[in-house]
DNA sequence: ACCTGAACACCGTTCAAGT
DNA sequence: ACCTGAACACCGTTCAAGT
């Protein structure tokens, strides 16, 4: 099958969800797509882009949206969207870095005047609220992270699912205040 | 002078402050003390406790606590600290991973109780508030890299300005909202 | 047009051997 | 005890040459 930028996309993507960002090298989705390294660069300009189209990829099913969902649903599924991939924030985050206006933003700012709020008003607290769930993710993620090589912690699942609950409530109650 | 610690995160921040985080590696911190690479590892188990070392560092000007400052103005001071830092976001990022109670936390929590709320209430507000300083530096830091990097807007110190003075406004906004 | 082969200029980390 | 020398197993990216 003929390389092309999509199924590049589509690789790496997959190689994401299964191995988390570190692992994410332009040797391994070469080696997945069975071409030298090289080739990849005929169809994409650097891996920093390939990274924005992945991130895209990620984000792909928040675009579709459920009508008049509630703006704190929204970023639930944002969140539930990120957080299982290893690292996902990071990506996330270069990916905001370069295109403000992804998903969930737009939406975001929808339901937001929907509900009697100004553009101005809308459009500010729909950028806090998603920076604010960036900024949880990230710090969650390498925590996590940081539980999982330490050999002391490593495998307490009770500890794992406490942790994994008060970052949820710190950030359902952080997006209550900003979109409250 | 003898290789120690502490030289290496003191000679590894003025790097960071100098050339940024991706410059940051362990060959050039090696470089700059003049010794091989593979003596820091006699001093430093990893790349990654090196860099907790370092962003504990960063945040050290916020262990000195101003007395009775405002909880706004010491995440101000937080986000001054961080934001010049080329990749500064990530890093601290990291770092609160590592231990979720580095400055400015604990004094915005004294600060918060000292101003009337619950200690649970306090706490809440003081996470998301760093969480969301954090998520809206690291996308302001990919935004301004992105932007030096595109040869149709580097330079224009203008537009510059404006990104920076929006964040500066979104960052204001989302902390009122939180800590309010 | 599309890809390979091979290189360039790097990484973090380890470890025997030297002092 | 502390550091060097040298290697190991990687990176992202480029580019002449092949098809």
């Amino acid at each position: 099958m003929a390389l092309t930028e999509e199924r590049i996309v589509e690789t790496a993507h997959a190689l994401l969800v299964e191995r988390g960002l570190p692992d994410l090298t332009m040797r391994r989705i070469a080696a997945e797509l069975d071409v030298r390294p090289g080739a990849l660069y005929y169809h994409v300009d650097s891996k920093q882009q390939l990274l924005a189209r992945i991130a895209a990829r990620v984000l792909r099913p928040l675009q579709t949206p459920t009508p008049d969902e509630e703006p704190r649903e929204l970023l639930a599924r944002f969140r539930r969207l990120v957080l299982p991939l290893r690292d996902g924030g990071d990506l996330i985050l270069v990916a905001f870095g370069l295109d403000p206006r992804l998903p969930p933003v737009p939406g975001l700012i929808e339901q937001l005047t929907a509900r009697g709020f100004g553009a101005d008003e809308a459009e500010q607290r729909a950028a806090a609220a998603v920076r604010l769930s960036l900024g949880a993710v990230a710090v969650e993620q390498n925590a996590a992270l940081l539980r999982a090589a330490d050999p002391q912690q490593a495998g307490d699942a009770a500890r794992e699912a406490a942790c994994r609950a008060a970052e949820d409530r710190l950030h359902d109650r952080g997006v209550d205040l900003l979109l409250g």
